[in-house]
DNA sequence: TCAAGATGCGCG
DNA sequence: AAAGCGCGCATCTTGA
């Protein structure tokens, strides 16, 4: 690997000891909404009213009404602090930005983020397990400690949308001022309790990815409108099609109504419903029968009546949920919005501590969140600037390789860094009980029954590592096979079940804790949140710890070489990070993926987490005119390279 | 009439 | 008895 000088990486501080200063600013905002939502500083409708922090170092409240242009006093002081506290720290970063701070520059320590972290998955909650969410807002945090909690009046105004211009302002700034002492104590109580149970490093590397992620949130992404105009009317007319063949064929159900199809189905056309092994029919868990796309899949034709209502059933529901739930929208922000829409990334929702996205409203009510966007409209989004390009950077078989280091298993390990080793070929091969040399060398040779056989087992090839254990004889081939030859990491996860079991937690390697506290044993031997355990630590160490640790380090190795303005992030999706890339700038994009994702995870886990990830990491990088066109190239990184 | 629950389907 | 995990949004159904 040529040298590069980029690798004396400046990021801000990068060490969790930063906490222990009692130089910090605590601070809370109220905002004179104009978008009818949250205040958020994405809306340029939105302004802000009122800032209240406490500085340390200079001691006292101050407070300053005044808009985004107007607070001179706070920008100073936040700047010469040594880190910012506040709850939902997102939300500040955004406005800060808007005083004109440079906010890739300010540490913060999120309460919300703490009580999330401490919380392990208890905030998110597993309600199927019969475990409620936690509240980790401000009031609940102080509730749960006995500290005060927030003036009822004022609380009440605003969650009905009253604005803080038609409030006292008296009130609003009591309001503000008791929030920023109660989120000062929460913090000190906060920061023993992380110390206490070694968790502050996973608090601080949350924080370093707020700024990035407020960032990213402003930017929004990017649509091509001349091909959402082209695909939504091929999608309209099709759909059109399709309800005048459905209403002909069935006298006028609404295919839409999942208890009308099942109606249709196994009344009408006299389908048989899908029976366990026992027998007995599968049934919804409300005990309907079942009308989704698996059973559909599964129904074997026997009439042509049925054959051409399981081909119509399948093309609708495509068509017209991807009208609906994305082409829709699409066209609405092409019309109305300059093709830019945007969306929130949000760090305290899921059990595993992955991101999660929320749309936002941005014409009608409809809005689309960044995560579950078909990947066939993919193609739709482009950079917003003529001749630049989408550059896609992903960690390779993340999970897989996450998972060969918690399980420390050699045979995982040596497949890893075989070049000659496809896992998927592998799936396929020993589903058909071919030899897994003549599958891979067809599929080199680019015979088309290999690469369908590939593609069959792709979607399957990890499902045993979450548990997974029925289906067809084949698939049930494969998943054996895998338990079989991972079998010491298969072994892990069956310890990580009974230590579940016997502690109702799970202390993971690098400092997060899971708890499972209605965790049981069945007579049959049969955990009940079993699955859960196998994959909330992989999960998790890929696509919460990993992946925003990659994302760190992009952003500040792209302004650190001064490229901010030509290399831009516009969305992640659990493994993966998109940027919008100026045409001059692809190498150097390139050079900083590779960096990254490779040598900066290696590096900054050793360093801040104690935890010596010895497993090579790879990266996926495609630049192309839209996401998700052109060549993908692999890069490999070990340490021995470093 | 409206909110909450159930269901289906998109992504990694 | 059977059983991959994690999410968010649109639509229909249910129940007050």
């Amino acid at each position: 690997m040529r040298k590069n000088k980029t690798h004396d990486l400046s990021l801000p501080g990068v060490d969790p000891s930063v906490y222990l200063s009692d130089n910090y600013v605590v601070l809370d905002f109220e905002v004179y909404v104009g978008d009818g939502h949250f205040g958020s500083s994405l809306d340029p409708r939105n302004h802000l009213a009122l800032a209240c922090y406490s500085n340390m170092a200079t001691g006292g409240m101050r407070s300053h009404w005044g808009g985004e242009f107007d607070q001179a006093d706070l920008c100073r002081a936040v700047e010469k602090a040594d880190f910012i506290v506040g709850h939902n720290l997102k939300y500040e970063y955004g406005w800060l930005r808007r005083c004109g701070v440079d906010i890739s520059r300010l540490i913060g320590f999120d309460t919300q983020i703490a009580e999330y972290v401490l919380l392990g998955n208890l905030a998110a909650g597993d309600p199927e397990h019969g475990v409620p969410r936690t509240s980790i807002s401000l009031d609940a945090c102080c509730i749960r400690r006995g500290l005060a909690s927030k003036d009822p009046i004022v609380d009440i105004w605003i969650k009905n949308g009253i604005s803080v211009a038609d409030m006292p302002r008296a009130w609003v700034e009591g309001r503000c001022k008791q929030d920023v002492k109660s989120t000062q104590l929460l913090f000190k109580l906060q920061r023993e309790a992380l110390r206490r149970s070694g968790r502050v490093h996973l608090l601080y590397t949350r924080c370093l990815l707020t700024p990035v992620l407020a960032t990213i949130e402003t930017t929004g992404v990017h649509l091509d409108a001349e091909r959402v105009r082209e695909t939504t009317a091929s999608y309209r007319g099709r759909l059109a099609e399709l309800e005048s063949e459905f209403a002909a064929l069935t006298g006028g159900i609404n295919f839409r109504s999942p208890k009308q199809v099942a109606e249709y189905i196994y009344d009408t056309l006299g389908f048989e419903e899908p029976k366990g092994r026992d027998g007995a029919p599968k049934r919804t868990p409300g005990g309907n029968r079942i009308a989704n796309k698996r059973v559909f899949d599964s129904l074997k034709a026997k009439t042509e009546d049925q054959r051409r209502f399981l081909e119509i059933k399948r093309d609708i529901g495509h068509v017209s949920s991807a009208l609906s739930k994305n082409l829709d929208y699409f066209q609405e922000i092409c019309d109305e919005r300059n093709s830019i829409f945007h969306a929130q990334l949000n760090q305290t929702v899921t059990a595993t501590h992955r991101l999660s996205s929320t749309g936002i409203p941005e014409v009608s009510e409809k809005s689309v969140q960044l995560t579950n966007i078909p990947r066939a409209f993919k193609r739709l989004f482009n950079a917003r600037r003529d001749g630049w390009l989408i550059g896609e950077v992903d960690g390779a078989q993340l999970e897989y390789r996450v998972a060969a280091f918690l399980g420390n298993d050699p045979r995982a390990r040596d497949d890893i860094s075989d070049p000659a080793f496809d896992i998927h070929i592998l799936a396929g091969a020993e589903a058909t009980r071919r030899p897994y040399e003549e599958c891979y060398a067809a599929y080199k040779r680019g015979e088309e029954w290999a690469i369908a056989l590939r593609q069959w087992a792709k979607i399957r090839t990890f499902r045993p590592l979450y548990g997974g254990s029925s289906g067809t004889p084949d698939e049930q081939r494969w998943f054996a096979a895998f338990k079989e030859r991972y079998s010491v990491l298969a072994d892990k996860q069956k310890d990580w079940v009974y230590e579940v079991l016997e502690h109702k937690e799970l202390r993971t390697p690098w400092g997060l804790r899971f708890y499972f506290p209605t965790a049981r044993l069945s007579s049959t031997g049969y955990c009940n949140v079993g699955n859960a355990v196998y994959n909330y630590p992989i999960q998790s160490l890929a696509t919460a710890e990993i992946i925003p640790i990659a994302i760190i380090h992009f952003w500040h190795r792209v302004r650190a070489s001064k490229f901010e303005d030509f290399i831009i992030p516009v969305n992640t999706i659990h493994d993966s990070l998109v940027c919008e890339v100026h045409p001059d700038y692809v190498e150097q994009f390139r050079d900083i993926c590779r960096l990254s994702f490779g040598h900066d995870v290696g590096s900054y886990l050793a360093r801040v987490y104690n935890l010596h990830f010895d497993v090579p990491l790879g990266a996926g990088i495609k630049i192309g005119t839209h996401w998700g066109s052109g060549e993908e190239t692999k890069y490999e990184y070990s340490k021995a390279e470093s």
